[in-house]
RNA sequence: GACCUCGUAGCUCAGCUGGAUAGAGCACUGGUUUCCUAAACCAGGUGUCGUGGGUUCAAGUCUCACCGGGGUCACCA
């Protein structure tokens, strides 16, 4: 049922304004105490020469509907109060009817390719990448619900100059074997120890670039390091992706597009965008802006350039309706400049590229910087978070069977909820501390209400009960979970529209929050003609807490 | 200097398309377990919504300017 339609209806005998403006003028009051539904008589004022607290008095005795409590007048409001049975008992039906389909939309279709997690081959993922992958992996799911079909592109960052520096950095300092010991951490050293020599002797960073132009040339050292350190660093990464249950539809990479650059240069010349400027390739963007950079002056290539590739090659491949480059707010120029030389090579789908950008990562309020090699290693912070967990298992649930398991599910949701809870383009600094909290606004918080409900169910089945079709509840503390669960579609719907995790999780929050009042305020199993209902109640908050969680890619445990 | 972004309680942040006394969590104090998991619940209180104009019946929300933090400013990605 359609709460907001039902007030429209009402008021359409009674006030001369259009529907379209109508459904504009309704509102959902803040404070709960004012209603469900909120009609602000101002616009009327002047349409009828009354004062608009009049106009409300008026207005409000003339509706009557079985579907509200109560329609009164407050002030210049009309003010509409669900008939808390009623909505209660139609929410419950719909989701133990379509379960976890509850909430499903059909806002559209076609593929989306996002564009998400892409670390760099030989540097340990940090908290940084967290982001990108976590928010890429719930927008997929999100999209997937509204009816699109997400695609998945870890745009590996394989290939770059940076592969000379590091090719550079190993034949000065490495060796095979401490390499084919631990990677990832041993080419990071290299990778470090390169930038603080090059500040003493800059002409290491020819070197690198030399290495880098070899690469690119098809060198048969350069060719055989790189696609060694490359295996060794994606094995890495996929531990972790394991850990975090991501997967990928495609890892084609920077590297990916080597080859397909040289059209897209071609492409740019025939069409008469290519200048030559201070040696350089360039697509002039106007007066005030920085010309986008397609060859550099050595003659070889840039992210801009395989980003080109990458889109065309995509376009073709997938046929994509929206493409999502889910990457730091720090590059937000890239993309204006990939969107705008796309759009110049007149390619009206590059308005349907839109980059989802998030804040920064600090720590002590500096950025982090993997060349300086000041970051913060994800595989410490998931390490850390479930030891945690499992600490407070210990703690709390000794006797609980598959602990590790569920260490693990709380623990690495811990830190996928704390990243996802705030809006994307709000700075954090790092603190461990803080990550990896379970009490209060957290993850942990919303799976625990979830292990609770869970919990009531399993006692429940001993107990013998009538089914019931009617769910009728009438206390306060019910009617506040049911308004959350009401309002789950709508919010599926913006979190979709804005790209915005965030929504999701703070409704979880919200919803748990409701539902542990509930809990402390309502015997549940209690043997009377209200078990039923109250069980139903139980049962839609789970499957919304699970359908929450599975969207923001964090694990709901039975128990905990 | 230009552009992007943020600026709400001691701290971290909500506040959907402008609307009625601006809300959570953390921290702090106290309380709740013969009863469904106390990772919970209840009670305690603080705000020049960065500043100043503008639009509006109505601005934390829109607009402009300024101030402050962060970021970026072609041959890294």
């Amino acid at each position: 049922m359609n709460f907001k339609e039902e007030v429209i209806a009402l008021l359409q005998a009674h006030v001369d304004l259009p529907v379209a403006q109508l459904r504009d003028l309704i509102e959902r009051p803040k404070n709960a105490k004012m209603g469900d539904y909120a009609f602000p008589t101002f616009v009327l004022a002047k349409q009828l020469h009354k004062s608009p607290v009049l106009i409300a008095k008026e207005i409000a005795p003339k509706l009557v509907s079985p579907v509200f409590a109560n329609i009164t007048a407050v002030g210049p409001y009309v003010n509409f109060a669900i008939n808390h049975a009623v909505l209660t008992a139609d929410t419950l039906k719909q989701v133990l009817q379509l379960q976890a389909h509850y909430g499903d939309q059909t806002l559209g279709h076609g593929n989306i390719p996002i564009d998400m997690s892409s670390p760099n081959i030989a540097k340990p993922m940090s908290m940084g990448h967290l982001r990108s992958t976590v928010i890429g992996n719930s927008l997929a799911k999100v999209l997937a619900k509204v009816g699109y079909h997400p695609i998945k592109i870890n745009y590996l960052g394989d290939y770059g100059t940076q592969f000379g520096k590091l090719i550079a950095a190993y034949k000065h300092w490495g060796n095979e074997a401490d390499v084919k010991q631990d990677p990832i951490m041993n080419l990071f050293h290299y990778y470090v120890k390169f930038h603080q020599e090059a500040e003493k002797h800059p002409e290491l960073e020819d070197e690198g670039r030399l290495w880098f132009k070899k690469l690119e040339q098809g060198d048969a050292e350069a060719t055989r390091l790189w696609t060694w350190f490359r295996a060794v660093s994606l094995e890495d990464f996929k531990r972790i992706y394991y850990e975090l249950d991501v997967d990928f539809d495609s890892y084609n990479g920077e590297a990916f597009f080597n080859d397909k650059m040289a059209s897209v240069i071609t492409e740019l010349k025939d069409k008469g965008l290519l200048h030559e400027s201070q040696g350089a390739q360039v697509v002039d963007m106007g007066p005030d802006q920085n010309p986008a950079l397609i060859v550099k002056s050595d003659g070889t290539s840039i992210y801009l350039t395989r980003d080109l590739a990458a889109a065309k090659w995509r376009m073709q491949h997938y046929d994509f309706v929206k493409m999502l480059y889910v990457v730091g707010n720090e590059q937000g120029e890239h993309f204006v400049q990939l969107k705008a030389v796309l759009k110049k090579m007149g390619y009206d789908w590059s308005d349907n590229i839109h980059h989802v950008p998030f804040g920064l990562i600090t720590q002590g309020g500096k950025k982090l910087s993997t060349r300086k090699g000041n970051v913060v290693f994800l595989d410490q912070v998931l390490h850390d978070a479930v030891d945690l967990a499992l600490n407070q298992i210990e703690h709390k649930n000794p006797d609980l069977a598959g602990k590790a398991q569920v260490a693990h599910d709380v623990g690495v949701g811990a830190v996928i909820f704390h990243d996802l809870k705030n809006d994307r383009l709000d700075n954090f600094d790092f603190d461990l501390k803080e990550v990896v909290r379970f009490e209060g606004d957290t993850g942990p918080y919303v799976q625990y209400t979830n292990a609770r409900a869970q919990s009531v169910l399993r006692k429940a089945e001993q107990l013998t009960t009538a089914s019931a079709t009617d769910y009728q509840l009438t206390d306060e503390w019910s009617f506040q979970v049911a308004k959350d669960l009401a309002d789950f579609p709508q919010v599926i719907v913006r979190a979709s529209e804005k790209f915005e995790p965030s929504i999701v999780a703070k409704f979880a929050l919200n919803l748990a929050k409701k539902f542990n009042k509930y809990y402390a305020n309502v015997k549940i199993l209690t043997d009377d003609t209200e078990l039923p209902a109250r069980l139903a109640l139980v049962k839609a908050s789970s499957l919304v807490l699970n359908e929450a969680l599975r969207l923001l890619g964090v694990k709901a445990p039975k128990e905990m």
